[in-house]
This record gives C-alpha cells, structure tokens and sequence, in this order.
RNA sequence: GGCCCUAUCGACUAAUGGUUAGGUCACCACUCUUUCAAGGUGGUAGUACGGGUUCGAAUCCCGUUAGGGUCACCA
C-alpha cells in the first residue's frame, strides 16, 4: 500500500513555525516514499474560524515549497477537504456508533457541565455517565423524545471502564495508557459540527491515510482516537508524534515570547531555503557533520525514525547564522534581482540591477540577511546625514583637512575610478607624505559613509562613483567639517 | 493535582554496549587587516542525580529530580 500523509491546521489565522516543521516532515515522508501528501482543513470550531486564512496558509505553505497532491485548492478524490464541508458524514459516523453501542447521547447544558467542574478541585473532573444527563440515566425512550422536541444534545464516546490501551509510536515506542484516565469524549457537538477527535479518525480513515504525522500535543489524545478506530473496526494507521518546537524558557513556542507565524520570517527576509533547512533540522538531522541542505537532499535523507523525542528550542541566532551562509553561496544575479525588490519596498528607486549587485557583493558577508543591508549601508542609497561624532574624534587631527582636500584633488585627476587606482594614488601620496594608510582611511570613510563601519573604502568608493563620491567629499570639506569640529 | 512524554556543551545535535564523547551556532583568544565583517588557527564548555545489569553504560533496567505536554460542545 503507498504512503499517505496529511497536513491538517485549522484556519486560525497564519502558519505557525511549529505547524511549518510538522508540514514539511510530511512532504519529505510523502516524497521520499513515493506517497501522497493531503491537505485538509480542520475548520470544526465556526467561532475561531477566520476570514482568509486559509488562502494565508496555503500561500505560505508554497512559498516554503511543500506541494500537496490533494487538497481544497487543487481538488482530489476525497473532496471536499474542508471538514466544514463534511458534517453529514461525521454525523452519519457517530450515529452509528450510537447503534454499536459505542457512544451515547447526553443533554446537559454547557453551564451543567460547567458547575460539576467546578465542584472538582484542579482538573480532576472527568464527566461520570451514570450521575449526569444523559441517555443511560433518563432512558432511551425519553432521550429519543428529548431529541424530536429539538432539545440541544451531544453524543460522546463510552469509554471502557477499566482496560489496557496500547498503541505504538514510530518515535516514542509502545505507549500503554488505562482507560480509566480517558474522559468520555465529546464526538459530535450540539450545533451539528464534530469535534476535532471525531472528524480526525473518521477522515484519516476515510482518505487512507496511512501515516499520521503530527506534533506531541497531541499525544494525550492518542487514546481516545484508538478505542474510536477499534469502534469503528477500523486499522489505526502508523503513528508519529513530532517534538514540540520551544521557546528560550523550554515552554511550547508562543506569540508571546517572540515570533510563531512563518509569515513574520519572510517579512524580515529570510531565505525560503535557508528558513526550510533551519526548521528542518530542529528535532531531526541526517548524522553528518553538515548543515546545509537543499530540499531535494532533506527529502532524500529523512527518515521518521531518527526524529529526537526531546522538544528543541527555536533559536534565531541559529538561523540568521544558516541563513547567511545562504547568503555568501547564492548566486549573485538572483541576489540582486531580490535585493531590488527590498530596495524599491524601501522607498528607493532608479538604481540599476548592475548597482545593486555590486552592492550586495560589497556588503553581503556583513550581514545575516539580505534586507540588512540597506540599514547597514544606508550610504549606498542616500548621502549621509549624521557622522558619528566618536569616530570623527578618534581619527582627526590638525592635518588630515589638508589631506582629504589633496586627495580629492587626485580622484578628481583621474578617469580611472577602480578601486585598485584609487588605492594605489592615495597610497602614492602617503607614501610622499611619509604617512601610512590608516591615516587617512577612516577620514575617509567618515566623509563618505558618515559610519565608522562597512566595506572596503576605496571598493565602496568604486561603486559610488566619481561624481557622487566628489561632491559628498566637497559638501563634507566645506559644510560637515566645521560644524563637526566646533562640537568635538 | 491525574495521566503521558522527555533529559548529551549556553543552543541545535552526533555517537543505536567499547570514541581522548564528535560537529555546527554562540562565546573567548590569536591571526589576517583599511574600519566592520568574512576567512584561518586554537580554546572554554556536556552525558541531571542515585542505584543496578555487564568484562565494559551517554547508550539497557529501576528509582529520584527537573522540564514539558495534556486534562473543553478548541484544534
């Protein structure tokens, strides 16, 4: 039987980071194996449903380049895939576990159940079928006139009383849980819709899923879903319960503690390929001592069996540190043609693709990511306004004036704007001068760049150009330079 | 609190009974140097604890401790 795996969020509004890594481990697993890979939309809750996210994540979901063999946007044999969609067969489901005697209907009213919780102390309350309202203590018949008087009703699972459930992860090994701790779930809610452990089992089963592949919360939950498969007569399909993704204090990653929607990522520029190999290698890795792998490698190297147990903390310093190795090794067109559009998103324009790429080549080794670069070297697309003060300070003295006006004199006698003629003028003058380089450099630089820090000056004076470089020079001579002396 | 899961440098992890416990990021030092980076060289740093099993344990078993997840008509 060929692999089927599935990706299945509720559209709550955005992919969280955790929810990325549980959807590409399924599209390795899928691939790798020759499978499938369906997406399914989990949209049980109406109160939490939110307009347009669906359209969100499968945008997302494409920019980090997982494609889907079934799914609401491209269709497939066990449409619809919104389980929103499917709420006649979940109710068709669990009506018959009714019959099987496997579950049963209840009629107590949310505030009903909410009182006997209250009565338990911590979360001790576990919903007792023989004290409650239900079809056991008011009685069948009564239970069939309460329901075609239209009186709100949920069906819940009959859990077993005392038995042994066992199941087996791929990852954690053989899990044994008694049947004691598992509360008669909810399956079909009193508006109709299912509850997420219901419509789970029933459409995992329904669309031959034959892996599941999801986070660790869900774990607890594992029970339940197994004495539901057994009621339904059902196969459980393998199970793998992914590690959770964590936060600098080890708890479940969160909004709070900084940012969980992958969109946030994109927004700040991180590469799609650099973002996918970071969260790839969070609770797995292929047991070499490398670090950097294309998709087509993470597909090839995966294996479901070497995922850790243990949760790993999301770390952004890890991933600026990958991604800007990603940065060094692309190739520097495609830099340039996406630097352009950051450029442009800044309020800069008219700089040509020629520009813009030798920019990035000048300053792509000082930065973790690409957008970085217009903060770091704002110089490169506006004349500086500010100079820093300290460094103006460190590096002037009574004559450096008159060597700055001497050089500016040489780059305006020269038509050969390379860095190397550059260089090798400035260094003839010093050398007149018995001076050495760093003499004059970081004047230099402060003149052009207002900043003690950046490229080479004399490459970064190349691709400026004479003209800007002359008159940023000339305006700095006669108008920055008496003002910076009287405040030092 | 019940149940369940987990435990290797600060972080991500490798080592599936035999290694001086390895790599990457971060950090530190040195080097290069025209600043900032990058690069190069080197370094600090870890098997939570206690018992077993074994000739031999990070690895298997038990316990302790610690952390996490979960206990809704949310998913």
């Amino acid at each position: 039987m060929s692999v089927r795996v599935r990706f299945a969020p509720s559209p709550t509004g955005y992919l969280h980071v955790g929810g990325l890594r549980t959807a590409l481990y399924n599209y390795f697993f899928a691939r790798k194996h020759n499978g499938s890979l369906v997406l399914r939309i989990e949209d049980t809750d109406r109160t939490r449903y939110v307009e347009g996210a669906v359209e969100n994540l499968i945008r997302t979901l494409t920019w980090a380049g997982i494609e889907f063999d079934e799914g609401p946007h491209i269709g497939g044999p066990h449409a619809p895939y919104f389980q929103s969609q499917r709420l006649d067969i979940y109710k068709k489901h669990a009506e018959l576990l009714v019959e099987k005697g496997w579950a049963y209907y209840a009629f107590d009213s949310p505030e009903e159940l909410e009182e006997a919780r209250q009565k338990s102390p911590h979360h001790e309350f576990k919903y007792d079928r023989n004290k409650m309202k239900n079809q056991f203590t008011i009685g069948w018949g009564k239970s069939l006139e309460l329901i075609s008087q239209g009186v709100p009703y949920v069906i819940r699972l009959k859990v077993p009383d005392n038995e042994e459930i066992r199941f087996y992860d791929i990852i954690r090994g053989e899990i044994i849980v008694n049947s004691k701790d598992v509360d008669d779930q909810v399956l079909l809610k009193s508006d109709g819709y299912p509850t997420y452990h219901l419509a789970n089992v029933v459409d995992d089963h329904l669309m031959e899923i034959t892996h599941i592949i999801r986070g660790e919360e869900w774990l607890p939950s594992v029970p339940k879903h197994i004495l539901l498969y057994k009621a339904f007569g059902w196969e459980v399909p393998k199970l793998a319960h992914l590690p959770l993704l964590l936060n600098k204090d080890k708890t479940k990653l969160s909004k709070r503690q900084g940012d969980v929607a992958v969109e946030d990522y994109i927004a700040k520029g991180y590469f799609r390929d650099a973002f996918v190999n970071f969260i790839a290698l969070l609770g797995w890795n292929p047991s070499a001592d490398r670090e950097i792998y294309s998709i087509d490698e993470l597909i090839q190297k995966f294996e479901l069996e070497k995922v850790n147990k243990s949760g790993a903390i999301f770390d952004v310093v890890k991933l600026e540190a990958i991604n800007s190795k990603y940065l060094y090794s692309k190739p520097i067109e495609e830099l340039a043609k996406e630097f352009k559009i950051w450029v442009e998103k800044r309020g800069y324009s008219g700089y040509s693709e020629d520009y813009l790429r030798q920019v990035v080549g000048l300053l792509r080794e000082r930065v973790k990511k690409l957008p970085d670069i217009i903060d770091f070297a704002p110089y490169m697309f506006e004349r500086p306004k500010q100079f820093d003060l300290e460094y103006f300070n460190k590096h002037w003295n009574p004559s450096t004036k008159e060597h700055l006006k001497n050089i500016l004199n040489l780059f305006l006698s020269t038509d050969d704007f390379t860095h190397t003629k550059l260089h090798d003028l400035v260094v003839e003058y010093l050398n007149s001068k018995s001076l050495k380089l760093k003499d004059v450099v970081h004047p230099l630089r402060l003149a052009i760049t207002g900043l003690s820090y950046g490229a080479g000056i004399f490459e970064t004076l190349e691709v400026l150009g004479k003209k800007e470089v002359v008159e940023r020079l000339e305006y700095f001579i006669d108008k920055v330079l008496p003002e910076l002396s009287k405040e030092s």
